[in-house]
RNA sequence: GGGCGAUUAGCUCAGUUGGUUAGAGCGUCUCGCUUACACCGAGAAGGUCGCAGGUUCGAGUCCUGCAUCGCCCACCA
């Protein structure tokens, strides 16, 4: 087999990622063990990836997405199923439009400028440039992804797919065009959904604005107004020229009789009625609310209950508009101000509270909102959330953790229709065309040839009367067909079907979100009942952030059920936040992020992965700081030393692994070693089974260092150097048991396990695999446990722990050899056994090890109570009574507590009686070892004198 | 106004069905350049598990209330 061209060298004192992960990224690549492995007996493993925008490079949260992920998937294909990750990249429509907007007003120019062709031809240049560094950063991260499945969102077969679903909720009545009350950036001059709008808490104020009462109409037909007025409080004066109303509570009693009157407008002198409505609160302001249901929902809630028309006060750009009277052509906000100005010249101001209130921004730009009526295209929602509560509530589809379950359907069954329908130039455009021979006084045509000169706006008919050709339209005008039958095709129709040839398509393009509804199936080829379709979907896991919930996840569960009668996948998987080390959100703009590439630079991505898997658990918020990232850093360089040893324990020959449960003579710190890997092994797959990769790693790297390189490579040293090496070699368990680590830490630190493993493999009999990213995960099935080996190893690890403990205690020099005493009846064998390597980590020469405390020297001498063994550590001219006696005093006192403790548990009756048995003979064996402790203790003391 | 999460060692976090004396990393202290690793090794100190009740033989873990912080949802102008 050939190796990626990686340890022929010798292997460095320390790791150093960069000079290994391009590499064997490469050598993975070049192999294709990205691409699926088909395995018919197997159930397949599919994971499409979230779309990163392609609005710039991957932040941190890119990284986590990746990380997940890629351990997932390089787990189930080391468990041998077929499995695919599929990547993709979002064009992020409103995003993208406006980082491409940006980078042209550098350049001094608009979208306008360059029409909407050389537009799109711009953003598709941006494209270009982005997509590549997008998957280079996937490939720095170490996503393990099919590139030659690699989608973008507007790619032909997802561009079908919107075609076709929107087409099929179209004819099935769940998809309308209509007059409805939606949010406007009036700066990216689109509609928003719902959720694209944040909500924010300013400071503000509350108008206090007194409208006149009209009492009859003067000799020449004009309102004629009483000294008598009605207060409403008001946090946006400007609107009160779109007033139609003044509203109050039909209970409230102090405006009982006002109900049924008119106010007079000041200013604007338009007369509006006063009318009673349950939602108006008598606590808040005077009672008394001013309806502007042009742009406040709640306004326009009450006009609909009530009967009044709806006025709309503002142009697109958040101008008034002609309806306003003296304010026309003002910005909302200067128009606040004038016209608070002009209220209280004429008296009609009472007074101004602070006041503060939420206030909906634009997701993409922070502009405020602005709620008006507009023509749009909608989603009906109610029918297709429907099955989606369903599948979540039948367990069909699961949430990790499961608390996201009751977030998604609390969201999905107060859902509210979607406008999907967006004023932009990039995304997908509409499946809808208009006849403009049959219907061209039904449509709206905005059309400007120049930037500069203000827009003609007319039917289609009008403008063509103008001389303005259907080619000059098509090219340089905007539409909507407000009143005309729109013919709804997903492929360009010809003509219409009545036989119209003059058609014009939607200039709108759909919400972006709308395609990554589909994306579980788009990318897999739906329509069309492709082999990957047929293969993959339903996919397995979908994870992503639980802050797209609603955004992404309820939409594809929602439109999986609807287009092709599957839900999407059976898990969802949600990550949390991460945030920088300060615990700040990660910002571009405040400069608080974290750049993942640099990190992989300087720590290297296996460091990065570790960490971004062990910083919290699911759907758990996270801190990423560099002492985190150098921790992980360092535990790949403890790996890497530890085979660095191993495979120089090898050197040139070959080890042969073991292939059955050692012998009972075998080693005892050899059955214990293969029993506690064996043990990892299983809690590891536990672990993963249940989404807890971070506990996973951690137990891993646990072992790795505490067990492995701490203990049984010590052991080893001593058993390889020492004169009487005739023992058995350690060398086969050596290996094995870092053949297992690397399996083990495989899917979490591919890199650097990887590179170890192509080494280590060319050094073992009867292991045919490959590549260590195609290789068995192990399981814990090899019935390696040894509860006895792991028990004995135990009392020789504190025997060793124990006679540190005094040398530092009693500051024995570090390099000095000391006799020691291992006083023990039946752990006598154990311990002779083992009194070499007790020699060697403890700095003991000779360790004796005796039946009884009489054949050890008590005089001058330090003493340890283990459990069936007491160390007596003789320290002639460094000993100090008083030290001593107080040492043991200490120790029992803390013993004697826990036998109280134990004691006073064991005489509970209640306990005796209602715990159950096992937990009653492990405290009662507890109570004899802590008293076996004590009696030893109180011997060592009694001894001192 | 609802809902969710967090509160465990100086810091950042684990602790997943209730059951030994609650763990890790980093930091701190004392030693040590011992031929895998100073990105290391040995030893140590450090915690009333936010507060108050409750359930239980037994609670960091379950229940109730409260506090602080954070997030999400929501039409009080």
């Amino acid at each position: 087999m050939t190796q990626p061209d990686a340890t022929s060298q010798e292997m460095a004192k320390s790791y150093d990622p960069r000079a290994t992960e391009d590499r064997v990224y490469e050598f993975w690549e070049r192999r294709g063990y990205f691409k699926p492995r088909p395995d018919a007996s197997k159930e397949p493993f599919c994971i499409v990836m979230p779309p990163p925008n392609v609005t710039g490079e991957l932040h941190v949260g890119h990284a986590l997405t990746d990380t997940v992920e890629d351990i997932l998937i390089r787990w189930h294909r080391m468990l041998g199923d077929p499995t695919l990750w599929v990547p993709g990249v979002d064009h992020a429509g409103i995003a993208t439009q406006n980082v491409v907007e940006k980078q042209l007003a550098k350049e001094g120019l608009s979208r306008h400028d360059l029409g909407r062709d050389e537009f799109e031809k711009r953003v598709w240049q941006w494209v270009g440039r982005y997509r590549p560094i997008i998957a280079n950063q996937h490939r720095k991260l170490g996503a393990s992804a099919d590139w030659s499945q690699e989608v973008f969102t507007l790619d032909e077969g997802p561009q079908l797919a919107v075609r076709t679903a929107f087409k099929k909720l179209h004819d099935d009545g769940l998809i309308y065009r209509g007059e409805r009350m939606i949010n406007w950036c009036p700066r990216c001059r689109t509609a928003l959904s719902d959720l694209e709008v944040e909500h924010e808490d300013q400071p503000g104020n509350l108008w206090y604005i007194r409208y006149p009462l009209v009492d009859g109409s003067d000799a020449d037909g004009k309102p004629h107004t009483a000294d008598e007025y009605m207060t409403v409080a008001t946090t946006r004066p400007e609107t009160f020229v779109g007033d139609v109303a003044v509203a109050v509570n039909p209970k409230d009693p102090r405006y009982a009789d006002k109900v049924g009157r008119t106010v007079l407008l000041p200013v604007i002198l338009r007369e509006i009625p006063v009318v009673a409505d349950e939602a108006i609160e008598m606590e808040f302001g005077t009672g008394t609310l001013k309806v502007t249901p042009g742009h406040d929902p709640v306004d326009f809630e009450i006009a609909q209950r009530v009967g009044l028309p709806t006025l709309n006060v503002m142009n697109l750009d958040a101008t008034l508009n002609t309806e306003a009277g003296p304010y026309a052509g003002m910005d909302r906000y200067e128009a606040r101000q004038v016209i608070v100005r002009d209220l209280e010249e004429l008296g009609y101001l009472v007074k101004i509270e602070p006041h503060e209130m939420t206030i909906g921004v634009c997701t993409r730009c922070h502009t405020v909102v602005e709620p008006l009526m507009s023509w749009q295209w909608f989603v009906s929602m109610s029918a297709l959330a429907a099955p989606a509560i369903d599948v979540a509530r039948e367990g069909r589809i699961a949430f990790v953790p499961e608390r996201f379950e009751h977030l998604y359907l609390n969201w999905m069954e107060n859902i509210r229709d979607w406008c999907v329908s967006r004023q932009l130039w990039w995304g997908h455009r509409i499946p809808v065309w208009y006849s403009a021979d049959e219907d061209g006084d039904r449509m709206i045509v905005t059309y400007r040839e120049h930037v500069d000169a203000a827009p003609l706006v007319g039917t289609y008919n009008e403008l063509r009367a103008q001389g303005i050709t259907h080619e000059m339209i098509v090219e340089h005008a905007t539409w909507t067909g407000i009143e005309a039958t729109p013919i709804v095709s997903i492929e360009t129709p010809e003509r219409s079907p009545t036989g119209g040839g003059h058609l014009l398509q939607e200039t709108d393009v759909l919400d972006t979100w709308f395609s990554s509804g589909l994306w579980p199936f788009s990318t897999l080829g739906w329509p069309n009942d492709t082999p990957d379709l047929k293969r993959w979907y339903p996919t397995s896991v979908m994870e992503t952030g639980y802050d797209i919930i609603f955004l992404w996840v309820s939409r594809m569960i929602m439109m999986g059920l609807y287009c092709t009668g599957e839900a999407p996948f059976s898990t969802v998987y949600l990550h949390g936040t991460v945030r920088n080390e300060h615990g700040q959100r990660m910002s571009k703009s405040l400069g608080t992020g974290v750049d993942p590439l640099d990190v992989v630079e300087r720590f290297g991505a296996d460091a990065m992965r570790y960490t971004l898997i062990t910083s919290s658990g699911p759907g758990n918020d996270m801190r990423l700081s560099d002492q985190r990232v150098e921790a992980g850093r360092n535990f790949a360089n403890k790996l890497w030393n530890a085979a660095r040893f191993v495979l120089a324990m090898i050197g040139e020959g070959t080890v042969r692994l073991p292939d059955r449960m050692p012998a009972a003579d075998a080693p005892l710190e050899d059955r214990w070693i293969l029993s506690r890997v064996e043990g990892l092994a299983r809690s590891v797959d536990g672990q993963m089974r249940k989404f807890e990769l971070g506990e996973a790693a951690r137990q891993v790297h646990e072992f790795v260092w505490a067990e492995f390189a701490d203990w049984y490579i010590e052991i080893a040293k001593v058993r390889v150097r020492g004169e009487d090496a005739a023992g058995p070699s350690p060398l086969p368990v050596l290996a094995y048991v870092l053949d297992r680590c690397l399996r083990l830490l495989h899917p979490v630190m591919p890199f650097v396990t990887e590179e170890i493993w192509q080494a280590l493999a060319r050094k073992l009999d009867g292991v045919d695999e490959e590549a260590l990213i195609v290789a068995a995960f192990p399981r814990g099935e090899s019935g390696y446990h040894d509860a006895a080996a792991e028990r004995e190893m135990e009392l020789l690890i504190d025997v060793v722990r124990a006679i540190r403990n005094i040398r530092a205690e009693k500051k024995v020099e570090p390099a000095r050899f000391i006799e020691a005493y291992a006083v023990s009846d039946e752990q006598r064998e154990m311990l002779a056994a083992g009194a070499r390597y007790i020699e060697t980590l403890a700095r003991v020469k000779p360790l004796r090890v005796v039946a009884a405390m009489a054949e050890a020297p008590r005089d001058q001498a330090a003493t340890a109570v283990l459990e069936g063994v007491t160390v007596i550590v003789p320290l002639t001219g460094l000993f100090d009574l008083a030290a001593e006696q107080a040492r043991l005093q200490k120790q029992i006192a803390d013993v004697e507590a826990e036998a109280t403790r134990i004691e006073t548990k064991l005489s509970n009756e209640q306990f005796r009686s209602r715990a159950p048995e096992k937990i009653i003979a492990v405290e009662q064996d507890r109570l004899a070892a802590v008293r076996a402790r004590l009696d030893g203790l109180r011997a060592g003391l009694a001894e001192l004198g």
